[in-house]
DNA sequence: AACTATTTATAAGA
DNA sequence: TTCTTATAAATAGTT
């Protein structure tokens, strides 16, 4: 029985830490379904154990669903600080190699174009125009496959949570179609939505 | 006072429901920040009310990292279904566009070079082989910048989560590393977490 | 898992 | 809204 007021602290005895976890996880999430019948509202529920199990609850039957909801509803506010990638460097590397690669070509043709049409160009300066032009063509091809690949992998990850946002958007989009929220609803201030869906809808 | 047991269904009264809205999601979030503290868990709740008010909690302070927990934990059941994206189909256009023009310039040179030296291409012919290459670069150039900007807005959306996907992703690799956690989380079964590490980083 | 003494949550009233 | 209070619900410790 219980003796006293429950501390706010940790449950120091583990057998009785565990015990509680179960009986106050599964009233959490009755709670949560109450809260969602009762008041007609969305709820989500995620928890971790200490052990790193994970337990969950989505009224609405769909995690991800909830949590495009709520990436789009909190969008004005993300989170500071830069994001270092690698994959843009590495591009950019191509990009300018390919640049260079461009102009030496441009410029080898011109300079036999103002020869009206009669060609200075040795074999040997043709072959290291061809060489190159290999090359180019490899790096456009290894640099394609990688950001196809790339994207099939993170269009595999992204999938369902794209999915789930798009969903969203498109409520919303409806409702504002057809006026069937409030007008703060149908022009929020939290973020560009068109914008997003069509990133979203696109990448 | 408390007539009878409640009825699990919507509180019609929208007054009471209100009321019963705000009392109930004070009482869920306490509870859940109750189970966190004396059970050592990590939670997160999200709450939509009816009109769409976000209320949320995170018992480490961060959604968005206590989200990409989740998405890692469950990245080994990614949702179905296909997500139709227009990106791939317009860069593999050009990458088709790409192949015809790299061929046809080869083959220019390839018979340029068997004429051992000297050429044959006309002027008009290699005025079109370099109108053929600025188009080439031109779409290189609009590809690449297409992708680019693509890229930097979708970093600019994603920037917090993958952020918050690096942190936990970091923190387990580096248990991993010591050993801190037993065997089952050293090599969890629910997902590749370094290759998502990976392609989460660099892309 | 089941029990039960208590604490805690909360519906309705003020 | 906030406080009060009667009652339902949750749950800590035990079995």
């Amino acid at each position: 029985m219980v003796r006293g007021k429950v501390q706010l602290k940790r449950v120091e005895n583990p057998i009785y830490r565990q015990i509680s976890f179960c009986k106050r996880r599964a009233g959490l999430l009755k709670k949560a379904r109450e809260l969602a019948v009762l008041c007609d509202a969305e709820i989500g529920v995620i928890v971790f154990s200490a052990h790193g199990k994970l337990y969950e609850l989505a009224t609405n039957g769909n995690m991800q669903s909830l949590i495009a909801r709520y990436n789009c509803t909190t969008s004005g506010t993300p989170g500071k600080g830069s994001c270092k990638t690698i994959q843009p460097q590495v591009a950019e590397e191509h990009a300018d190699m390919l640049k260079q690669q461009t102009s030496l070509l441009l410029k080898a043709l011109r300079y036999k174009h103002g020869r009206d049409g009669t060609s200075d160009l040795t074999f040997d300066e043709l072959e290291h125009l061809e060489k190159s032009l290999e090359v180019w063509i490899y790096h456009i091809r290894s640099t394609k496959m990688q950001i196809f690949l790339q994207q099939i992998e993170r269009l595999r990850n992204q999938e369902g949570i794209l999915q789930a946002t798009n969903q969203v958007l498109k409520a919303k989009i409806w409702n504002q179609n057809w006026g069937l929220l409030e007008p703060n609803m149908m022009m929020p201030s939290t973020g560009p939505y068109p914008l997003n869906f069509a990133y979203n809808y696109c990448f």
